[in-house]
RNA sequence: GGCCAGGUAGCUCAGUUGGUAGAGCAGAGGACUGAAAAUCCUUGUGUCGGCGGUUCAAUUCCGUCCCUGGCCA
């Protein structure tokens, strides 16, 4: 007896400003779809200008799943990524519905498809001490404890790789286990379902550029710095929180602190977005299977329509055998 | 028009007491396991404004011209 293949699931990425949002707004309004967002900015609640977080109208037309999760003094993680976004695929599943992922933020796509060791999470009682440590000794001095209890993670980690030497110290302060040896353990790997693989790659990175300066200036225009501005009132905000580390907002941050002039922000938020964008391209290039498209194409999403449709027509016409 | 200060990497600038030059930023490539829009690694040949002159050798000294800014007319 043949086997049952396990349901599709679309999983749409590309760096920012390559049109995403649009091809699947399209996909979803032709396939019965339900868009869930991979976007680690676009789950904070209130931070909507600096994310191009997609608007009310566009919502209510199109519903995304992981949008306003959380708020911006609190964190998440790709492991709670994981476990969320395998719920509601589970739930929409359960509707006769395709899940369709779509975003940028390329570790949550690997975690999702390739699961995450059992690690402990994040512990803020802990991360304060390591910085009080490193910010008395320096982050070398940090290592180099790290090498004493965990000498293999520490040689593979730059001494000046502030975030993984104190993810590594944590996990063995938590743990009394180097990480190294944690990380031996196999996988649980759980993705029961038949990934259809979409990258968007601009074909030309100039125009890339000059879409990410429009819309960076678009966002200005729009109250990025006035929406940071009443976030701060509301929230007690910090820069050391992880939604104050993202694109555009640090920048606001630093001009509304008076430590940056008008044009400078703006340079220094597009320089933040282009240079995201070419990160999100390096991990693009190292998946596998995955279909890649000119995101700059004139009729990008019937493409990617088209392809979408032949690849569940060849998935279901598997199963009825 | 006169005087002064500049013209060096895409940008901001350093430097060479004469032996053809280097930082920051930007850009490019890469890494990536509970903060990932994060964090980090690698990567710098450019008529040193043009043309002459002095010199074994000029981006460096001299002359001249062009350009930019400031002051004076």
């Amino acid at each position: 007896m043949p086997r049952q293949p396990d349901p599709p699931a679309i999983l749409l990425m590309g760096p920012t400003a390559s049109g995403k949002t649009a091809v699947a707004v399209k996909l979803a309004q032709t396939l019965p779809c339900e868009i869930i967002s991979v976007d680690s900015a676009q789950i904070y609640r209130g931070m909507n200008i600096g994310t191009a977080k997609p608007d009310a109208a566009l919502l209510a037309q199109a519903p995304h799943h992981l949008i306003d999760v959380i708020e911006p003094h609190e964190s998440y993680s790709a492991a709670r990524f994981r476990d969320d976004a395998l719920a509601l695929m589970r739930e929409i599943t359960e509707r006769d519905r395709i899940p369709l992922l779509v975003g940028g933020t390329m570790l949550y796509f690997k975690a999702l498809l390739e699961g995450m060791s059992d690690l402990p999470e994040a512990d803020p009682m802990i991360r304060l001490v390591i910085d009080t440590m490193a910010e008395e000794e320096g982050w070398p001095a940090v290592h180099a404890r790290l090498a004493k209890v965990d000498p293999e993670t520490a040689a593979r980690l730059e001494p000046t790789d502030s975030q993984r030497v104190q993810r590594a110290l944590e996990v063995y302060y938590l743990t009394e286990r180097p990480m190294s040896d944690l990380l031996k353990k196999p996988k649980y790997v759980y993705f029961p379902y038949t990934p259809i693989k979409i990258s968007l790659v601009p074909g030309d990175r100039s125009v890339l550029h000059a879409r990410i300066q429009a819309r960076f200036d678009a966002m200005l225009e729009a109250g990025l710095v006035e929406e940071l501005e009443k976030l701060r009132e509301d929230y007690g905000l910090e820069t050391t929180m992880p939604s104050m580390r993202s694109v555009g907002y640090r920048q606001a941050w630093d001009f509304l602190e008076g430590r940056t002039g008008r044009a400078e922000m703006r340079e220094q938020g597009i320089a933040a977005t282009r240079q995201l964008a070419k990160r999100q391209l390096t991990w693009l290039r190292s998946m596998q299977d995955v279909t890649e498209f000119d995101a700059l194409a004139q009729d990008l999403d019937e493409m990617v329509l088209e392809y979408v449709r032949r690849e569940l027509e060849a998935l279901y016409a598997g199963s009825d055998q």
